[in-house]
DNA sequence: GTGAAAGCGCTAACAG
DNA sequence: CTGTTAGCGCTTTCAC
């Protein structure tokens, strides 16, 4: 049995209030018992109870994370992010996997809820999520995480996508780009941020004097882009297009791979652009030029907003927007 | 405030007892009051507080797990592994991340033991770990994983590294390579894994009568492998080397990407070959032969083995070993 | 089959 | 400044 705090009052001959005191610094103790207090606990080599004192203060100290997937790069580094400064202010998560399931993510919510978590970060990749609906009721600190869709019933951590898209095409159409494609997936979807990438796009192109091409994928994923990749390449070729970019890196990722088992050379034949800067953006050659996406700040502002709310210091209501950053590199270059 | 045990007794006019009854299924309790029960659990929405019920079981069904950082896709495999698995048996899991640090690995030991896990796992990438020293007095359920460096005072699992080396070499011979370099990192180091799989590279090369060359990098990261470009480059030049074949996949996509950034055309100048099967192996181009770890069940069979101890099931004290594969891909290919 | 009561380890009034 | 006491919400004897 571990040593309790009852073990640590009767070595120091005290009572365990004073104990408690001393542990949490909570009132004045004398200088002199509080060192026999310390000295009892080193020896005994004692550590709180965590679940008592849960117990009893309503203070886990326990973030609930539900992520769809763990294994997406993007959202280990949000992970990475919540994790660090939660550590920071002495929080512990907890991480659960829902794969994309609504009712996995429902469940979840219980579940860490039981746990007495004091907050919890939903990342996301669901269209409508009824989580929130949920959530909202709940009077524990929530913030929705989602890369492809927006909610406005609740606070969420992202970049200005609008303007990101647009600085984007800029940036190409500045490198000599007059044909550009835009490849985009579910920009019709009510809540699709993909909406307003493309209206990024659409406003650079046409302040450019560009030829803009909206085209399809399947979906968000690298297969995705490698399967639509042969029809790219005939439209871009039918329409001289010279430079492909795509909503997400992981569809400029796998198009890029269809290029080179089609002997098509970036950025000589074709320039690339994607969207997120996965890690993989800079090590896949040739490097990808992308958005960055600051996926770790992105987690890393989300608890931190929560750990505000918990501690009842102000925050705003609204959504926070972070900067985003083009990295140029050699997927895309200067039209010759 | 929560509804509480209280309120469904109340509710269901029984007293708390009962209802823990119906709730754990502990003890029998008759149709009719059972039903009552129910009708009130479901008409409050009711949850047991599973930290009331921690500190009384002295289960808190968390399973902590210490990884070095989140951020590396083979850890957020393992941790993948983990988490599905754990679910399985009700059991959620506390992340944290040391980055290396071996006091951060301590205090988070100590951490998660305040929070009453019933079992850590820790995911190092450290030599020698005084964290497993720390653990063998403790009760508490404990696998350490460890990619890089062996650890003999406790269990752990994965593959058979000096027979995947092997295989993996006997297949490159197999393509027709009789120079082949292989690159390694610290393995004079006693507990170095790598002292195993450079001893069943020697070995195929020897029953297969071609010439070896163990070279040295300065880590194992995808940068090293670059770094060390120019000096493999020249080497095999020098020794007519058709195949490098990398002690990780970080390391052979360092050295791809040098390749490519000097024009070194792979398969046809040079193959090369990777250890892990890390998930962009088959994503870069030309995807990577290489020795598939999988991560995943690393991670699955792990927690589980911590699991059936939690549960008094009998286990082997071994190391478990699970089997590695040749992924056969184009960066490796027939000699001409 | 059911209820009363003790207690898990700790914090937080309340006295003194 | 320090000790006593009452819970936190739940499980688990122990009676009946």
């Amino acid at each position: 049995m571990a040593v309790t705090i009852k073990d640590v009052a009767k070595k120091a001959g005290v009572s365990i209030s004073t104990v408690s005191r001393v542990i949490n610094n909570s009132k004045p103790v004398s200088l002199e018992v509080r060192k026999k207090v310390l000295d009892a606990i080193k020896e005994l080599g004692y550590k709180p109870n965590e679940v008592a004192r849960s117990l009893v203060t309503r203070r886990s100290r326990l973030i609930g994370v539900i992520v769809t997937d763990i294994g997406n790069s993007y959202i280990a580094e949000m992970v990475r992010g919540i994790e660090e400064v939660g550590r920071m202010y002495n929080y512990d998560i907890i991480l659960s996997s829902s794969y994309g399931n609504k009712d996995t993510e429902k469940k979840f919510v219980q579940l860490l809820m039981s746990k007495q978590v004091e907050g919890i970060i939903l990342i996301s990749e669901e269209k409508d999520n009824e989580v929130i609906e949920e959530m909202i009721g709940k009077k524990i600190p929530f913030i929705y995480l989602n890369r492809y869709y927006l909610n406005d019933k609740t606070t969420s951590v992202s970049i200005d996508n609008e303007l990101a898209s647009f600085d984007m095409t800029k940036y190409i159409l500045d490198l000599g780009h007059r044909n550009i494609m835009y490849i985009t997936y579910d920009e019709n979807e009510e809540y699709s941020i993909e909406k307003y990438k493309v209206a990024g796009y659409n406003k650079a192109m046409e302040e450019g004097n560009g030829e803009g091409f909206v085209f399809h994928a399947n979906g968000y994923r690298i297969q995705d882009g490698y399967s639509i990749g042969q029809k790219v390449l005939n439209f871009a070729r039918e329409k001289s297009v010279t430079c492909v970019f795509c909503c997400h890196d992981e569809l400029a990722i796998g198009l890029m791979s269809f290029f080179y088992d089609n002997n098509v050379k970036i950025p000589e034949d074709i320039s690339v652009c994607g969207f997120g800067d996965l890690k993989i953006a800079s090590i896949y050659r040739p490097r990808l030029t992308t958005v960055r996406e600051p996926y770790y700040d992105i987690g890393a502002v989300a608890i931190r907003r929560i750990i505000k709310v918990i501690n009842n210091e102000k925050v705003d209501k609204e959504n926070i927007y972070l900067p985003a950053q083009i990295m140029k590199r050699e997927s895309c270059e200067k039209v010759r």
